[in-house]
DNA sequence: CGGCCTTGTAACGCCCCCCGATATACCTTC
DNA sequence: GAAGGTATATCGGGGGGCGTTACAAGGCCG
């Protein structure tokens, strides 16, 4: 996994962050973390999930049966917590970029820094 | 187009944010936004351009023929700098809500805001 | 008792991205 | 002046994450 993470992703490990998390619980949790914006629909939160296992970000920290239903408790392993930070710096580095870039738009300057400028 | 927008896009839209550029001229300018990490190949760059064209978020400012070669100009047309700007927020919220449970955790605090804490 | 809520499983398609190969016309090199 | 490299754009194949939909199974509520 060295493609950078999308944002379902990106939010379930954040989410993961503050303590371990059954799956079902981590739809609600998204939801709140994004303003509503991401709704995970179940296809969506398991597959990831399983990736984030098999890559090593993830792992089972314990089941339980509460009215008969399995819940499975995920949590953010060392390497995950690595992954998550180093993928909200790159992350921040573009939205510095972009802010950058729209401010001075904004403002009419017409003195472009970058471009075109090292081969 | 409300598929929240994968890196290369991203920062083909930054980008173009400062003035218009020909295609082969954003592989350099991208990588230099990115710190060399994001190097665009060709399939990648024009794939992306035309989609970008097709959802009216870059348009074709203007060709010329330098040295007998084709030079295409994409600039961000008011959709894409509007679509630029939010996307950058969006990018910033996630970026906060993952910096504030990254740290939150490093100083092993034990107070979840948002999770479900009460179960 | 019947339907809804909760939690997890399974299968399928789409879209964006990645890569490699190709076309062409200059410019350099010998 | 022919051969090869460079700059610029095009095309097609393939993969992986995500979205979506349907389903299973057992409690709770009316």
């Amino acid at each position: 996994m060295d493609t950078p993470l999308r944002e379902p992703t990106f939010l379930i490990l954040t989410a993961l962050a503050t303590e371990p998390m059954h799956g079902y619980g981590l739809i609600g949790e998204v939801a709140a973390l994004s303003d509503g914006r991401v709704a995970l629909r179940p296809g969506t939160l398991y597959g990831a999930l399983d990736r984030l296992v098999d890559a090593g970000l993830v792992d089972v920290e314990r089941e339980e049966v509460v009215d008969g239903r399995l819940r499975r408790y995920y949590r953010l392993t060392p390497a995950g917590e690595a992954t998550l930070s180093s993928e909200t710096d790159r992350l921040r580095r573009n939205v510095e970029a972009a802010t950058a870039r729209l401010r001075e738009r904004a403002t009419g300057a017409t003195a472009p820094r970058l471009a075109g400028g090292l081969a």
